[in-house]
DNA sequence: GTGGTCTAGACCACG
DNA sequence: GTGGTCTAGACCACA
C-alpha cells in the first residue's frame, strides 16, 4: 500500500510520514494495529532504515504511534486534533490549488480532476 | 497568483517550476508573454532571486521558457508533452490520493474536498 | 583529468559540463561509475562546490547522470544524441574555425596546430 | 562572415571579439581597411550596438583598430605580439584540450577532428 | 533594469 | 560523508 517516489522532490520522510498519516485517517489501519518493523519497511521501499526510523519517532513525538521495545511499533492515536474551522478552509483551499498546479503541470484540466474526483466517490468510506 | 509554501518539504523551486507550468498549462499564460522578471518575482513570493533564476534556468533548459539577455523571460512553448493516458490516470490517482490523505491527516473528509472543489468550477476557465 | 579555466569568458559550469560529457564520450566514463563527489571535484578545480552541483544537476535533469542521495553520482547513459551528419560536420566545422581563430590570435600557425594534434594521437584513445 | 550564437554560453561581446581577431589572423582583413560601422554590424548579427561598440572600444585599447571620428573604425595593427615559445605550446595544447572536449561532447572523435583538420590543410595559407 | 555567474556559508535529507 | 536547498551579496553581460 504504502509507496514513496525516490525521484519526487518531496523528501522520503516527508512523502513516508504523509503516507502513514493517511493510512490512519483513511481507516486502514486502527489504534493497536502494529506498523511494520523498521526494517521491513525499509526493504519494502528500498530507502534506508534509517529513514524509517526517524519517520517512526517523529509519529511518537506526535503521540500517533508508541514504540514497545523488542515488540514493535503500535497506532496509539487516531484522533485528528479538530482545527479551527478557519484554518480547515484555508488549508484545504492550498492542497486543491496544488493538486490543480499539480495535474495541470502535466496538463491534466480542472473538468478531469472533478471528474476523477467524483468518480471515487462510491469507493471511499470517510 | 503564484504561491509557495515555505513551509512545505517540498522544495521551494520545485513549488515554483510547478506553478508555471501550471499556469501555462491552464492557458493563463501563452506563447510570447513575458514572464514576471526574477527579482520581482523573487520580492512577491518573498523568495531570494537565486532560487527564481534557477527554475527560470531548469524551464529554459526544458524549452518552455527563452531568455533574451537584458530584456526579460518569455514563454515560448506551451506543449505539454502529451503523456499516455494511462500514466496521466495513474498520475492524477497518486494526486488525488494525496490531497485525501492530506486533508485526511487534518480532519477534512472526502465529502467536504468534493465540496470545496465543485464550489470553485465557476473560478477554473478549464 | 577534467580542468576548466577560469580566466575564460565561458562560464565554469559550461565548461565543466562539457568536459565531462567528453569524459564519457571518450570512454574514459562508462555506465555505472561515479563521478568525482561535489566537494572533491571543487577541490580539485578550486571552483565552488554549488557550481559543481549545478553541473551534476543539469546532466542529471538530461538524464546522464543519476544521483542516490547520500550516496553520490554516478554515470546512467552514455548515449549521446546522434547528431545529423550534416550538423555534426558543421559544428566542428565551426569548432576548428575557433580553434585556428583562437591560434592565430596568438600567433600559432595552422601547421603547428596540426602537428600538435598529430603528436598526440599515441595518447588518444579514440 | 563573421558571426554570433546567442545561445552560447560564451558571452556575444567574447565570440565577437575572437572573431575580428581572427578574421585579422587569417589575413582577410589587412591594416588599413575599414570594419563595418558599429550600428551596420549590430543590426546584421541582431545584437545590441553597444556590445559591438564595447567590443571594438577594446580593440582599440589594445592597438589593433583605430576610430577616426565621423570617418570609421579601421585596422591599424595585425602584428600579434610573439609569445614566449613555453607560453604558446601551453596554451596550443589548452586550446585542442578545448576543441577534443567540445567534439567529444557531442560525439565526435579524435579521428574524426584531425581528419577534418587535414583536410583543410589546402585551403589555409597561413 | 534585465538575466547570468560565482562565491561563501548555513542547514537539511539520506546512508 | 554524500548530495540538495536556500540565502546573501558581489560582479558581469546585455539592452
Amino acid at each position: 500500500m504504502i509507496r514513496v517516489d525516490p525521484a519526487s522532490p518531496t523528501p522520503l520522510y516527508a512523502q513516508l510520514e504523509r503516507a502513514i498519516r493517511a493510512e490512519i485517517a483513511a481507516g486502514r489501519m486502527a489504534v493497536g494495529d502494529q506498523l511494520p518493523t523498521v526494517r521491513q519497511l525499509a526493504v519494502d521501499l528500498r530507502i534506508n532504515a534509517n529513514t524509517v526510523a526517524r519517520v517512526y519517532a517523529g509519529l511518537e513525538r506526535d503521540g500517533v504511534v508508541a514504540t514497545r521495545r523488542g515488540v514493535g511499533t503500535f497506532i496509539c492515536d487516531v484522533n485528528t486534533p479538530p482545527a479551527p474551522a478557519r484554518d480547515r478552509e484555508r488549508e484545504l483551499r492550498l492542497m486543491v490549488d496544488t493538486l490543480l498546479a499539480d495535474a495541470g503541470a502535466i496538463g491534466i484540466t480542472y473538468p478531469e480532476v472533478l471528474r476523477h474526483l467524483e468518480a471515487r466517490r462510491a469507493r471511499e468510506t470517510r
